[in-house]
This record gives structure tokens, C-alpha cells and sequence, in this order.
DNA sequence: GTCTATACATGGATAGAC
DNA sequence: GTCTATCCATGTATAGAC
């Protein structure tokens, strides 16, 4: 076992392109950033940057795939995070290139073979799992009427962050917390004072 | 007044143009779409077609310009009509490329300078205006629980679309019209038996 | 495995003739 | 109003050095 780990060198550079990318479409939106500025971003050419990725997609993909594996870590660390939504949707405000990368990317993921199609098949039923676990919970601990199913309520609720992002990306003065704010509020079991 | 209407030829080339563009994306999509393949199915070479529009992004934003109108236009027709949102989704089902350009332009149009931003920060308010009108119309009727401000539940609705939306395209399997439905069941008066 | 240099194809855009 | 010709940027593919 003389031999250390394989790709030690290759990993690390693989992260810093992630990462570089990551920044860089933060910073300046999907539109008109282009793989050649990300490779000289890391001093490498662009072929040395494409060993890594299969192709300009598929290196978004990745780019999201980290992105949610950070707030994956993050959750863990603060278990149970019963917000989950307000998670998203404050680090969305942080960072309106990378929501902008993802809608983009859904979009053309609806193409069964764009390499982010597979991305978004699993996560949107895991997201959907996640959140309708949450409610189960709230509706267990009785702080949730409970008329519709859980699922059918995750996949409500994830459809509003989604959306609310659009009209965010567009007008910035938009509240993204009130509309789920709302919701919760009709979902309130003491709500007949209205 | 012999001269008869000025550009009568060219603004009919300018809307067979708008016609192919909008059928070409709607059956292919949003990527892998060029104008050179618009320009030759209008019989025309690509500068010919770009002495009609500024850009790609210019004939973008008109496409979905020209869709509006034509929505409109069925919309005075049949007055009222009570659910808007139900003809935005059953036309979205019918087109997935052209909810994709909406979706991907929108994100594109956070861009301020991107040709189509204009379009996307006049037409949310104006659908916001129009659904909240619809909410009022329905709260005074007494078909509709009235503690959140119309203006709210409007933003509220329109987010709620164009998320399910973006989980439609990755999932076509996914009801488009059942989140709605729940959350205009959330909004019902006599909801205390859930 | 890691990376450079080079070449290629495509797509949008522009100049200028007719 | 429309064309030919051309340009430039970008993603991609190949050959091969280390």
C-alpha cells in the first residue's frame, strides 16, 4: 500500500475547476462564460480542462451536483433543518447567477438525453421525499391540516420556490419568502379566522 | 394614396419568419435550433432574416411576443375566462419546446441588458394584474377566503405555474393542474372539514 | 493520467454589393 | 429587401508530449 490514493492530483484539480466554474457563473450568469475563461481561470488549457468533463453540460451538471452536495453537508450539520425551503431559497438570493444556471439547465434537461436530464429525474423525487417527510412531521405534531397528501404538497410547495425564482430573477424586489410564507399560512390548522 | 401600405411584403416575411421560428422550437426545441435553419425554411438566407430582427435573442423575445398576442386575442373572444391559468398550462402541454424557450429565456432575460428582459418585466406585473383582478371578482362572490391580498395570491399562482412547470419538463408524467387545484381548494370558503 | 497545441465545425453577426 | 462573402467566438475532436 506503498501507493498513495489514485488521481490525488488530478481530484483536486477536478474540484478547482468545479469550483472556478462555480464562481465564475455566479458571478457573471450562464450566458457569455464561456469554458476558455474558466480554463484560464485555473492556468490550464482548454483540452487540459475538458480531460475532466465530457463536455460543457456535463461539467454544469457537475457544477450543480456540487453545489447541492454542499448544502447536503451544510443540512447534516444542523439536523433536521425544518425550513428546508428558506435554505434554498437564501442561498438562491446569494448567488442569482447559479440560480439562473439551474433553470437554464432544467429547461434543456426536459430533453431526455441532455447529460443533466438524469440530474433533475433524481432529484426532484428526492426533494419531493424530503419535504413530504418534513410535513408528515408537522402534520403528525398536528401544526398541519392534513386534506391533502403529503407528496401532493411537497411537489406544491417545490413549484413555488422554483417559480418564485423566476419572477425574482426578473424583478429583484420580489419576496421570495411571502408566497411560502402564505401557504403555510392556509395550511395553518387554525385558519378559519379569515 | 396610391402608395399602398409601406413594408406590406416585408411585414408579412416578418411574421412567416415569427410563424417558422415558433413552430421550429416548439417541435425541436430550444437548443440545437439555428436561425439558418429558420431562414431556410422561409426560403431565405440568415442575413436576410436578420434584416428583421437586432439578434437571436431579439427573435426570441418576439416569438414569445407573438404568442402572447395570439393567447390574447383567443382570450377576448371567449370574455372572462374564468381560469386563466388552466388555458396557460393545457397550451404549455401541447408545446413543451415553447415552454422551454419561456423558461430558458426568463432565466436568460435576468440579464438587464438582455433583449428580453423588457418583455419579461412588463408582462409579470401585467398577468399578476390580471389574475389578482380575477381573485377579486371571485372574493366578492364569496368564493374565496379573502386574508391574503389578491396581489399576494396572484404572485402566489403565477409561481406556482411556472414552477410545475419546470418539474413538468423533466417529468411529463407529473400533473400540471393539480397544485393549482389544491391551492384554490386551500383558498375555498367552507374548508374547515379537512 | 495529465496536459499542450492545433485543427475543425457550427452558429451568430457584419460589410457591402445588387 | 435580399444576397454573397466573411468574421469571430465557441464547443468539440485529434495527435501527441510528458
Amino acid at each position: 500500500m506503498a501507493k498513495r490514493g489514485p488521481y490525488e492530483k488530478g481530484e483536486a484539480k477536478r474540484k478547482e475547476i468545479l469550483q472556478a466554474a462555480l464562481e465564475i457563473f455566479a458571478a457573471e450568469g450562464y450566458r457569455g462564460t464561456s469554458l476558455r475563461k474558466v480554463a484560464a481561470r485555473c492556468n490550464i488549457s482548454l483540452p487540459g480542462l475538458m480531460h475532466y468533463f465530457d463536455s460543457k453540460e456535463d461539467l454544469l451538471t457537475q457544477v450543480l451536483r456540487m453545489r447541492d452536495e454542499t448544502a447536503r453537508v451544510r443540512q447534516e450539520q444542523r439536523p433536521t433543518g425544518p425550513d428546508v425551503y428558506r435554505e434554498i431559497i437564501r442561498e438562491g438570493r446569494a448567488t442569482p447567477g447559479l440560480v439562473e444556471l439551474f433553470v437554464s439547465l432544467a429547461a434543456a434537461a426536459s430533453d431526455t438525453e441532455h447529460p443533466a436530464h438524469e440530474y433533475f429525474a433524481e432529484r426532484y423525487p428526492r426533494l419531493r421525499e424530503q419535504v413530504a417527510a418534513w410535513l408528515r412531521g408537522r402534520t403528525e405534531a398536528g401544526q398541519l391540516r392534513s386534506g391533502i397528501p403529503p407528496e401532493r404538497l411537497a411537489t406544491l410547495l417545490i413549484a413555488l420556490v422554483d417559480g418564485i425564482q423566476l419572477q425574482w430573477l426578473i424583478d429583484r424586489s420580489v419576496d421570495m419568502e411571502q408566497p411560502i410564507a402564505d401557504v403555510m399560512a392556509l395550511l395553518a390548522p387554525g385558519d378559519a379566522e379569515r
